[in-house]
DNA sequence: GTGGGATTGTTCCAAGCAGTTAGTTGGTCC
DNA sequence: GGACCAACTAACTGCTTGGAACAATCCCAC
């Protein structure tokens, strides 16, 4: 069906685009790459799902090595492009850091290669994240939007003292992160499907009940 | 000098045993699929860094997929057996939870690949923890306890009534598996080493308090 | 139009790798 | 003391796969 379709496609063609191209191999090897990683992904299989063929990949990419990295690296663009669209200036901070940790939930919902891709690094100790200098950004800008709603939070008293923003950032990547990456063990080991629809609501307000609840009680002496 | 240390012990040998002889094989697999995945790992490389050869494997494990098969299931033993050290019954529901919380982050920290695997595992949807019926177990135990804390918890009137074990298991692993598993990335990206032992302490108090202050919280309306 | 650089297609190869074949050795039981 | 078998070794095989060679074709500037 699938491949029905693509042949057809693949027919029709032999007009040039490079821009086209390049993005098409850069979807479909950021799909490959996820599901097997550097190791089990083969350039071939990229190849054969794309338009063109093997040597548009090389001529584009140089190797495999690179092209797994600019996948990682456009991976991180997509997941950055939607943090600043919340107007946490204008909100208290109780509110503020709610919407904080549920768009990073949606992002990781809407994102599920994401997560695979940066598992798939970590599995390596992130020797690619590391190698690309001058890596996209290093997500700064949404720990610097953190940082300013936990200040005016401690201001306002309502907020603890004792966590900073990578403390928070981690606390809620952590949730969102496990319940896309690891939903097939959990589901394997307990029979709970973490994707479910009917649950992502109460997902999502759990990991804002559990920053809010943190925040606002006091330090244990 | 690792190569010349193997090569000596090499050297003396041509003892039988083979029950050690399994557990070189399977505890060298360990390490090598965690750090490269089942795609990644190298048959030759887990038999040279044994003290016996390619074929014993496959003598004693059949093929790659079974051996790794093997390892995931050595792993998640291991991870099990801390399980139930605590002697919950005893401890108020708040200590208990927070108890349990930390015993989680202690077995993440002191079993890292059993993290990666699992990752590898993720990463491939589970293939394996699926296909291997009769997968040790299922944690159950350590859920069954969390049952009951959590049961002790609301009866007494301390804990809130809308979250179930299952959800504080992901609740408190996620935080665990992420510390361990991200810390590459994390660091890469960041800049902060979330394993430093400066930092193992706050971060185990860190997940207690979450977790209690959560629990402890009235529901919202 | 046309020359030449930018793209795309086809074919092949050498290395890497899982898995095998064919045999050897040590120990145990009689 | 030798027969038998589990435990072991080494060398090999054939397939897969990243990558490169070598053309062919397109299209824009002039």
């Amino acid at each position: 069906m699938k491949v029905e379709q693509a042949k057809t496609v693949k027919a029709e063609r032999r007009r040039r685009d490079p821009e086209r191209t390049r993005q098409e191999i850069l979807e479909v090897a950021t799909e490959e790459f996820a599901d097997r990683g550097l190791a089990g992904a083969r350039v071939d299989e990229i190849a054969d799902r794309t338009r063109t063929t093997k040597r548009m990949i090389y001529y584009y990419f140089g190797s495999k090595e690179l092209l797994y990295v600019a996948a990682l690296e456009r991976a991180y663009e997509d997941i950055r492009i939607v943090e600043e669209s919340i107007d946490v200036e204008t909100l208290d901070p109780v509110t503020a850091i709610r919407r904080l940790a549920e768009a990073t939930f949606d992002r990781h919902e809407a994102n599920p290669n994401f997560s695979r891709l940066v598992s798939h690094e970590n599995v390596q100790q992130a020797r690619f994240v590391t190698a690309a200098r001058g890596f996209p950004g290093l997500d700064r800008p949404g720990i610097k939007i953190l940082k300013q709603v936990l200040e005016r939070g401690r201001n306002e008293g309502v907020f603890r003292r004792d966590v900073d923003a990578l403390d928070m950032h981690m606390l809620i990547s952590s949730f969102c992160f496990f319940r896309i990456n690891n939903r097939f063990t959990f589901a394997a080991n307990f029979g709970r499907n973490l994707v479910e629809p009917r649950r992502r609501t109460a997902y999502r307000r759990m990991i804002g009940d559990v920053v809010v609840d943190y925040l606002t009680s006091p330090p244990a002496p």
